[in-house]
DNA sequence: GACCAACCTGCACAGAACCTTCACGAGTCG
DNA sequence: CGACTCGTGAAGGTTCTGTGCAGGTTGGTC
């Protein structure tokens, strides 16, 4: 059981800069950890890394969207988030809320404000998670069952360690059983490597992630990626 | 503006009137319908009666065990189902995965958890109906079967390997059954060589798609192209 | 800091899978 | 019956995948 109140991690998605250094060092001072991303990608790449807590996100980002980074984010592990948005549009809110965003503060805000959501959203969400308890998301393909709550894994009742990223490859796989997936497509999503150029680590983890669940459960489709076999 | 998704039928299984309730209300807000049942037997008529798309389901119930509810309903029709384990029972709850739960919560949850879920459930369920059903992956010629996001083709429900070009080639066919395609055509399409001359590479891959799925399937339009048969 | 274990990544090589071409015979059409 | 088109088999070359291994990173321990 931890003791001390854990120090809360907190990602800032917004391309201007002076907006997000403002937000940045008020959040600072408020006692959070502040990591700073300025477009999607990095957003989605920082996200991937710190695993905050909670993310306040621009709406307006270049690289992509920021519904789709919250899209993706989202995707990867449930993370409240506070949106920020210019436009004082009713469906570019009820668009976030949609895609996963569990507030939103229209510009121009105050940092008072803004602070103040940050607190009420974080309570929200870590009462939620006392009560919840353990929990999660499954997924089935065949005598494989993937639990991404607890991450772990089964075959035919049998459990089975698998590394994180052997983990994270299993459960891409088997978000779309049977599909093929390219090796850029699993690197995009596993390895968030949109660019992929002759590498040999989709393969590297394949072999692994063979020996372990079982060679024949992954098929190899030639020239094209790997699927998860149903049967 | 996005059309409204039709209206999703939940059943809320739970003994507990408290629960029952308190979940059922957050449902009904959420914007479902929701139908409430408290033990087995009235679990399995409200389900006859009512055709829910997915069932939140005690597995401790009076009457007869979730997990009996949960096998006389996938019995009766396959539908996706969330079970609420008060057990932090790791055997009861494969157990339950075993006979069809798709996936669970361990009490006490929250209902913003137990919400999420049921969202992330419905969803992943919807898309794979999609997958399954339509025919955006699924193409179909006579006997023969084509799927390309398995990229897996079935003649006479035989299963039948073909190589990358062999299914691209058979693929492109299909898109348009029993149209005669040229070899110019096919070239830019399957091979992307906007520019053909004198090869015979189409034929020889047609010799081999012949082989596999059935000399009489593909049509030689003499002097024009090939065309596969939809009989 | 040194050390160790677990893990990720990339490379080189071998073998498998695959594609293309060629030559020649058979088929088709006017 | 020519001229052209298509089928066929084999050969050669190319691309792709499986695999073992080494180097590097990370995280934890003494």
């Amino acid at each position: 059981m931890p003791l001390d109140p854990p120090r809360r991690h907190l990602l800032v998605v917004e391309d201007e800069p002076a907006i997000n250094d403002s937000v940045t060092r008020r959040l600072e001072a408020e006692g959070y950890a502040v990591t700073q991303a300025w477009d999607g990608p990095g957003a989605v790449a920082a996200a991937a890394e710190h695993a905050p807590d909670l993310v306040v996100l621009d709406v307006m980002l270049p690289g992509y969207d920021g519904l789709e980074v919250c899209r993706r984010l989202q995707q990867r592990r449930p993370v409240p988030v506070l949106m920020l948005t210019a436009r004082d549009d009713e469906a570019d809110i009820l668009a976030g809320l949609a895609v996963g965003a569990d507030d939103y503060l229209t510009k121009p805000f105050g940092l008072r404000e803004l602070v103040a959501r940050v607190a009420a959203l974080l309570r929200r969400v870590e009462r939620a998670a006392e009560l919840a308890g353990r929990s999660a998301t499954v997924l089935q393909a065949g005598a494989v069952t993937i639990d991404t709550g607890t991450r772990r894994v089964t075959v035919e009742d049998q459990q089975v360690h698998l590394t994180p990223t052997e983990f994270d490859l299993l459960a891409c796989l088997a978000a779309a059983p049977g599909q093929v997936l390219a090796r850029d497509r699993l690197l995009a999503e596993v390895w968030d490597w949109p660019d992929a150029t002759g590498t040999r680590t989709v393969d590297s983890h394949i072999k692994a992630l063979r020996a372990k669940i079982g060679a024949d459960r992954v098929r190899t489709v030639h020239g094209v990626g790997y699927a998860l076999e149903v049967r």
